[in-house]
RNA sequence: CGGGGCGUGGCGCAGCUGGUAGCGCGCGAAGUUUGGGACUUCGAUGCCGCAGGUUCGAAUCCUGUCGCUCCGACCA
């Protein structure tokens, strides 16, 4: 390919709206234009890198003997009515309807369409177990798209849902999909991607791992030990606490304060610390707006997944209105005397003594109160976010730390949930009828590549790993101008694609440095110049992006010279694979 | 969904106490340059997001609307 042809524009200033640097180089090198919000069209670099991360999928998955298939975008809503997911996936869903009215629905995951296509296939427990797969266009009408294709509302996904007759079977394959997408990340040039354990969310089922780049531009909260390998989702991490009792336990007082509300504010007024206050958070169900009260220790924060999965709903921040019966701002546990609340208390209280708390009347607060005495029905569960410096659930040593992290892929074990739904069944060896157990296996391509992107740039672009450049040696004719070099350079161009090298060839007129500015750009791995410079020692250079490798060839030899070190450096990394 | 910000040539921006648009980059031509985004000269490119309103006159003021974006909420 010659540059000049290459169709897209690079150019020297951040556009205002990139804030990531993934962002930024993929719009300044001209690898996509944004169509909408969160919606893109790729130029050739971006193509030429996400085909060789979808390769880089498909033999993976070919390799735990995944079957590729291919469900369509567009699904009747009928389908997603057998789930039930029709009525509760809300907005991110895209729905419309055909020119006969039928409603249809734009593929956001593919569980259904999954369990369709083999429900009547895998009526045999001799059938089982199988693996399917495809690569294919997504929609998730998102709240907020940002950060280029870091989260986006169209989007090419991955995704595998395997079929089978024993949760111990499930669990065997999910540990070979755990692997193989290890060395996934690893092929691609992000073997620093860890795997954590998840809260399943929507999709059901119990057992999920997420897999994370870890970078401060990413958009998911990890907790990790310092100390032991415990890795999990901020939603997901068990927070344990060493609740320490006063000796003396002082009365409980009621104290007045006026026109003080938040816990910062009361705690100032008494002089103490946040953590010896027991703060209440209002919540609202979702489902019918009633209230649930949850208490905490002041200074911890509450992990809403968790208190979703225990009240088994949604919530969401309450409104307290007048009649209520709740005093905004003066809410504590004693005297909450009110009939349709659900009050609920963190393990974080448990057992702990002369702390202060709204008094449920306007304008008073309570000193002194002492759980185990004045609370004394209450029970306790964990409700609380882990904090920076906590105790790890595995190894018991305060050495939590918090991360940020791009998810870029996740596997889950689905269970029976969509095989029950949607009637598939099976007849196992003794003639009973029984429901498959599923599992299913995502990775987003563009993610992906934007992940790779960030994890490998420098201050100019891109640093693209060789597994999967847009091209493998960027050639670089600097003065093509001159008679020799050009005729070199198309020489060695020709060369170089004779043996098989995917070449980006470079031979505009233009000044060294903008021609260095582009390639830098573009991020292919290996640069090659010719220069009147080097054609004067009959050499030419070869240099890698990453600056760790550079040293010059004979004219005569250069072409074998690049493939040889293409050749070793693809060895280099399938050693380090094994 | 809540709260901010912004819409002016392809990109980055100025103009916004009203008088019909300007700078830098990029683009085209000519010449001088040539190993890290060169220089000079000439040139092209704008329904100033859209729709109303105020006014003799609107990029500028008012209203609405659409779009983009950031923070938060939500989230396979």
């Amino acid at each position: 390919m010659k540059l000049e042809k290459l169709v897209g524009d690079r150019f020297k200033e951040r556009p205002s709206d990139c804030l990531v640097e993934s962002h930024t180089f993929m719009v300044r090198g001209g690898y996509l234009k944004s169509v909408a919000n969160g919606i893109f069209s790729s130029y050739m670099p971006l193509k030429r890198i996400t085909r060789k991360i979808e390769q880089i999928l498909r033999e993976e998955m070919d390799a735990v003997d995944g079957q590729e298939v291919q469900f369509p975008v567009v699904m009747p809503a009928s389908l997603w009515q057998e789930s039930g997911r029709y009525e509760s996936i809300g907005k991110e869903m895209a729905r419309f309807n055909d020119r006969s009215g039928s409603p249809l629905v734009l593929g956001m995951t593919h569980e259904e369409a999954a369990v369709q296509l083999v429900r009547d296939y895998g009526q045999t427990y001799s059938k089982y177990p199988f693996m399917i797969y495809q690569i294919q266009t997504k929609f998730r009408d998102e709240a907020r798209p940002r950060a280029g294709l870091i989260r986006v509302r169209e989007f090419t996904m991955k995704d595998a849902y395997s079929f089978h007759t024993s949760q111990e079977d499930l669990e065997k394959y999910y540990e070979k999909c755990h692997k193989a997408y290890e060395r996934i990340y690893a092929r691609a040039g992000l073997p620093e991607v860890v795997s954590v354990a998840s809260d399943s969310g929507m999709m059901g089922g119990s057992v999920s791992h997420e897999f994370m780049l870890l970078t401060p531009i990413g958009e998911d909260s990890i907790v990790l030990c310092e100390e032991c390998d415990y890795r999990a989702n901020m939603e997901a991490a068990e927070c344990i606490l060493q609740n320490q009792r006063d000796e003396i336990s002082e009365a409980l007082t009621m104290v007045h304060t006026p026109d003080i509300h938040t816990i910062e504010d009361v705690c100032a007024f008494l002089h103490c610390e946040t953590k010896t206050s027991c703060k209440a958070v209002v919540y609202q169900r979702n489902s019918d707006d009633s209230y649930v009260v949850l208490f905490i220790r002041g200074d911890l924060e509450v992990n809403e997944t968790k208190l979703t999965n225990y009240l088994g709903g949604d919530v969401h921040p309450a409104v307290i209105t007048e009649d209520c019966g709740l005093q905004a701002g003066y809410i504590g546990p004693v005297g909450l005397e009110n009939k349709n609340l659900t009050v609920l208390f963190d393990c974080s209280l448990e057992g702990l003594n002369n702390l202060s708390c709204g008094a449920n009347k306007e304008e008073y607060h309570y000193t002194g109160l002492d759980m185990t005495r004045d609370v004394a029905h209450a029970e306790y569960h964990d409700f609380a976010k882990i904090q920076q410096g906590g105790i790890c659930p595995h190894c018991g040593k305060p050495a939590i730390t918090i991360s940020r992290g791009i998810e870029v892929g996740n596997i889950f074990q689905l269970g029976t949930k969509y095989t029950k739904t949607m009637g598939m069944t099976y007849d196992d060896q003794n003639g009973e009828t029984k429901y498959p157990i599923m599992g299913c296996y995502g990775i987003g391509v563009g993610r992906l590549a934007a992940a790779i992107c960030e994890a490998h740039h420098d201050e100019h672009g891109p640093i693209w790993p060789l597994a999967v450049a847009p091209w493998q040696v960027h050639l670089c004719a600097v003065r093509a101008d001159d008679a020799d070099v050009k005729a070199y350079a198309d020489k060695l161009y020709e060369e170089l694609q004779n043996k098989g090298l995917e070449v980006i060839y470079d031979d505009r007129k233009v000044s060294a440095g903008v021609m260095f500015s582009d390639a830098d750009l573009l991020g292919v791995p290996y640069r090659v110049i010719v220069s009147p410079r080097n054609c004067k020692q009959g050499q030419v250079e070869i240099v890698s992006r990453d600056k760790a490798f550079s040293e010059t060839a004979s004219m005569d030899t250069a072409a074998e010279e690049i493939a040889k070190i293409l050749a070793a450096a693809t060895e280099e990394a399938r050693q380090i694979l094994k």
